[in-house]
DNA sequence: GCTACTTTCCTTACATGTATAAAAACTCGC
DNA sequence: GCGAGTTTTTATACATGTAAGGAAAGTAGC
């Protein structure tokens, strides 16, 4: 789609007006000051003084564009920095700082899902934490087993909390979680009913990390 | 929204021509036959003789719909079965469950991650789960952590393999992935150039059950 | 300059979810 | 039977993503 640099660029055809790079570029002001909903390709059509199905020949369609957006936020974000350099230390650390980066811009979940790996700009953490699980011992085939299982719980965690918060923030008629509370069985489910009026501030809790110490955990005693 | 079957019913208004239920069960008919892309509210209409805003006053909008889907298959295939007694077993079984009774019905992506809580039908199971993770020494609260945390890698699991398999079968094009994979530098990822032929096949198994353990096991470790 | 070709852009059209407002069909108090 | 009230159904309309086909704007060969 996009070639390398030095690709000789025929000039044949009629010369675009618009760039994929400026589309990219409109559509990521939108998005940050506007929010991610307002974000139609109309709207960003008309924004970069354009039509719509002109967009199209920069982007595949919309989805693609929010990758594209993925991307940029994480070439922001996402620097090779200083990791520890006990292995197990550095797993931890690489998939924090992918998370910390994901929770930053909470639309991507619709994007999220859209690949087991992420954009270019996240390879060095998932080269660090693959590495790192090889330097804990695991064989090649267990580390890049390992960063998929870290990778699902990751990812599963932002989705799930995201998707929450954003109902939450809609909605004020009672969740389908409090309505399942409301009408619980304590005989049932007695552990359930014990913690059901401790449920929500337990849920509040950023726990990400415990789950991922765990998991690494976990995965490093198999041997 | 759907009361208790001794409530009284009030006999006022115009009488309903349709249910919740026909709806329900249509839309059933209409996914497990032809698939959930074909399940759009004016064809579900025209299928239980009414109109598309009819719908409205018996599901609150689409995604609720595919909720009481899902809600409908756990009712199916969720049964409170024998579960191993040893704790931990119980534990990934009772996960194991969940996850296989959610990729039977792949649709529900984009309904898995409306709640931290899944259906009423699968309450019993999360109970197992918890009640699980107390018998093998967790705190009531820890437990709830953890179960919070199987929970985000299931969820994970399911969402990204069903997306990821979604777009391999609409699409002949290059995966992102791909893409990623052939321009990599050997020399600043060398693991994942090491791994980059053998991702595809590496990424096609199926290693839920031994992330599971791993999560489960490291999550018990942390006493 | 003219024709062929290529690339980008624009117009139109459609499917979809759903908001809004009105109409329809019933019960109840009289 | 009649108006008031309530619930369900309908008609209409809009915003959105995007498919399809053609128009515009350039280059290359002649």
């Amino acid at each position: 789609m996009q070639q390398p640099s030095p690709a000789p660029r025929k000039a044949t055809g009629r010369p675009p007006r618009i760039s994929r790079e400026e589309v990219v570029d409109t559509a990521r002001r939108i998005v940050t000051e506007e929010g991610v909903e307002r974000l139609t390709m109309r709207r960003l059509a008309s924004e970069v003084g354009s039509t719509p199905m002109a967009l199209y020949h920069h982007v595949r369609n919309k989805e693609e564009l929010l990758v594209l957006l993925l991307d940029d936020h994480a070439a922001r974000t996402l620097r090779p920095t200083e990791l520890p350099s006990e292995p197990r230390e550095r797993v931890v650390a690489a998939a924090a700082a992918i998370h910390e980066a994901l929770c930053a811009c909470p639309w991507i979940v619709e994007v999220l899902t859209a690949d087991d790996l992420m954009s270019t700009h996240a390879l060095w953490f998932v080269e660090q934490l693959v590495d790192g699980l090889v330097d804990c011992g695991l064989s090649l085939e267990r580390a890049v087993q390992g960063y998929r299982a870290i990778w699902y719980y990751t990812a599963g965690e932002i989705v799930v909390r995201t998707t929450a918060a954003r109902r939450r923030a809609g909605n004020d008629r009672p969740t389908y979680r409090e309505q399942v509370f409301a009408g619980l069985d304590a005989d049932e489910y007695p552990r359930l009913a014990q913690v059901a009026d401790r449920w929500e501030p337990l849920t509040a809790q950023d726990t990400y990390r415990d789950g991922l110490r765990a998991l690494v955990a976990g995965l490093l005693a198999a041997h």
